[in-house]
DNA sequence: AAACTTTAATTGACACTGTCAATATATCTG
DNA sequence: CAGATATATTGACAGTGTCAATTAAAGTTT
């Protein structure tokens, strides 16, 4: 007893893996509010009302909580997008497949502008591990989606899938990205009143098909 | 001399704001090195050889040290596009509307598949002061530029420069984005060895024009 | 030239971060 | 009920941005 430790004792260790979701909704809920800088470990365990490691027991650093963020976020857009790709086929009678792209771009979009800092955190390398399996079998599976679309569309000669795809994607991020930095396209696209996004789709989905 | 102060004299203030370009420069070496993560005040000190605290004699804090050096890095990219232009101009003898957005695309692309973290940095909107007036004039300038060209080339009923300069912007900056974020596209692009930038930025071009 | 002012550098401190180690405890397993 | 395991706790360390107080140098005025 000579070596009473330091302090009083710990309280709640409620087994179960219990925390994990917690803190990840903590962590969404943080990054909705203030964006992905303002999610560190210390301020996700004080909103869950832990001390400050006992996130470690559930993820090993900021990056695989981030990771495990993104990996759902992922997946919540993939989700939202295929049920805009239902939506379409229900609704549309004639060019179907151009109507599909049509709700896959917009759906991508709104999701972006809709939640801006889920989306910015989407591509924040920097925070995220890339290798990470769950999260990049997410991303690569919505790629294969997009290109599967592509795919059963009649391209005029001279036109493949994948760079029509990439093409696609990069216009609409690219166009998101911007949209939510607050660039001069932001401030044009505002002022203007209607936002170009959608003019934009149509117009790259028409040229597509010729 | 009862006070006898702290510590040992200082040595260096080398007047006439010597070290804001040193500062400067350092930034850029350590920005290309390790990204804008590793680009802190306190390195940027110890690379300049100066105490932690000096930078702040010429940068009142982090942000505005990084904004101004997007704000070079900015000026840098709108002259390498200036030169873009110039040569296309000369070399070009039909057709040189599109072959001068060609080459402002191109270069543009070209820029951010060279130099990678700087062209990350200049989109850093968490790590800048977008309200800066020497970053914004000169991004407002680059675009106002773009808009110019678009402007004088005929574009066919129902299309309009603002829509298709935020396209084409859209879809150089989406495309730099991903290659540079390592996802499915920059995957796809690596492995299939031909990058796809020129035929995208062609077809779109093209599909402009009708 | 001497005295004063301004500019720019110094050290030191504070709060915050991620991460590690040592410790204690609640729950699960036998 | 006893032991093992997973989990939470406190504490510490190095690193960061930023502030304050101090001091030296350069420029300016008289």
């Amino acid at each position: 007893m000579a070596n009473s430790p330091p302090s009083a004792p710990p309280r709640k260790p409620a087994r179960k893996g219990a925390l994990r979701p917690v803190l990840l909704a903590a962590a969404r809920t943080q990054l909705d509010r203030e964006g992905a800088d303002a999610v560190t470990i210390r301020a996700v365990a004080r909103a869950c009302g832990v001390s400050h490691a006992a996130p470690a027991n559930h993820f090993a650093d900021r990056r695989s909580l981030l990771t495990a963020l993104a990996a759902e976020l992922f997946a919540d857009l993939a989700e939202a997008m295929e049920k805009a790709l239902a939506e379409a086929t229900k609704k549309t009678s004639t060019n179907l497949g151009v109507a599909r792209l049509t709700a896959f771009a917009e759906a991508l979009v709104a999701y972006g502008l809709a939640h801006p800092e889920r989306y910015r955190l989407l591509w924040r390398r920097d925070l995220l591990d890339s290798e990470d399996v769950a999260l990049q079998g997410t991303m690569d599976q919505l790629y294969a989606r997009l290109l599967e679309e592509l795919t059963v569309l009649p391209l005029p000669a001279g036109k493949d899938p994948e760079t029509a795809a990439v093409g696609l994607w990069s216009l609409c991020h690219g166009y998101v990205s911007m949209r939510l930095d607050g660039n001069f396209i932001a401030r044009h696209d505002k002022e203007s009143g209607a936002p170009r996004h959608s003019a934009m789709i149509a117009n790259y989905l028409a040229a597509l098909t010729h």
